[in-house]
DNA sequence: TGCTTAAATTTGACACTGTCAAGATTGACG
DNA sequence: CGTCAATCTTGACAGTGTCAAATTTAAGCA
């Protein structure tokens, strides 16, 4: 439903109706409407997790391939989910609710990836080691995910320049160092 | 009412009331709330255009300033509008609604402004000439879009950050020729 | 001034939404 | 069989955007 519908699409009656049970069941399972979101978001992140974890899991492949590919990855992934990424990231929950305790836990260990990767990188050459790696990666993660929100809110980028553009990016992350 | 409910706090009925007006008198003013909502974001376009321009008319600043000043004014528009920037960029009219023509003619230019810029940064040696003007212009416009919205959002960024981010992203997209 | 005509506004209504409270049902265990 | 907890249901409330029809207001003109 969150797919199809998006996140203003998804009312709790509806889904109640889609699973042939009444209106308020639900809230047996889920404290409110918030508490369902954020499980979803939360297995959004887990998944991401998991698929990230498996590019770095590559044995025969050189370390700024895989960064490519991460960084590809990533948007493709956005692209790909773009509702459930515009759940786990967007203010519905961050801005305009609480996120969960046990959302929490799984998303800022996410963010905390992006840095301890970030430091990586840079002791291995592919990003420049004069920048502070905190804000290094909050200037890499923001490239990756606004490019990933300019293409599912539709502003103007379209799927056919993922390559590219994860390309491009990548270039400006490595100053050109191929 | 937007700068403090937000766009899913704007209410048509509470508006009225706060105009003193009844329930359905706005929509002979405006076709519906998308309407309405379109021609806020609309304002926020025009706003942030007049905005840019000026840091662009200055006469005794240098090129790599100025695009320091873009760089660092944009995310702190965002910052300082964040309610009016979700809106102007937010799927609320890019995705569940559909942008009013009118809007549409003013955020297209908008975006077009940024291709032309970065060929002109291009040119006077700021930005790498190897790349594409119009991915390149996706990639920059992405990170700045991306900075804003993790700020916006709140997710981990906060405003303390901006100044050292902004000149992060600035060494990225000049290639440290400084 | 009075009349006409269009613009602006109002009220009633409809189908939605999330969620609370109270009651009914179910199933497992002793 | 009885108990108890988990699960679910119905009724209700306050809120939402928006349509249709009726009403009020204001401006232009004779």
């Amino acid at each position: 439903m969150l797919t199809t519908d998006g996140v203003e699409g998804l009312s709790m009656r509806k889904l109640a109706d889609a699973v042939g049970v009444s209106r308020t069941a639900i809230y047996h399972h889920f404290q409110d409407k918030n508490a369902l979101l954020c499980a979803l978001a939360e297995q959004g992140f887990l998944r991401w997790r998991e698929e990230a974890e498996n590019i770095f899991a590559q044995n025969d492949v050189e370390e700024y391939e895989k960064v490519r590919q991460f960084v590809h990855d990533y948007i493709c992934y956005a692209a790909d989910n773009p509702q459930l990424y515009d759940l786990m990231f967007g203010r519905t929950i961050w801005k305009n609710a609480v996120p969960t305790e046990k959302l929490k836990s799984v998303a800022y260990p996410s963010f905390q990836y992006q840095v301890e990767m970030t430091k990586r990188w840079q002791q291995t050459g592919i990003m420049p080691k004069s920048e502070d790696s905190l804000r290094l990666a909050q200037v890499t993660w923001g490239t990756l995910h606004g490019i990933a929100r300019l293409l599912i809110d539709g502003i103007y980028a379209d799927r056919t320049h993922i390559d590219e553009m994860s390309d491009c990016a990548m270039h400006l992350f490595s100053q050109h160092t191929r």
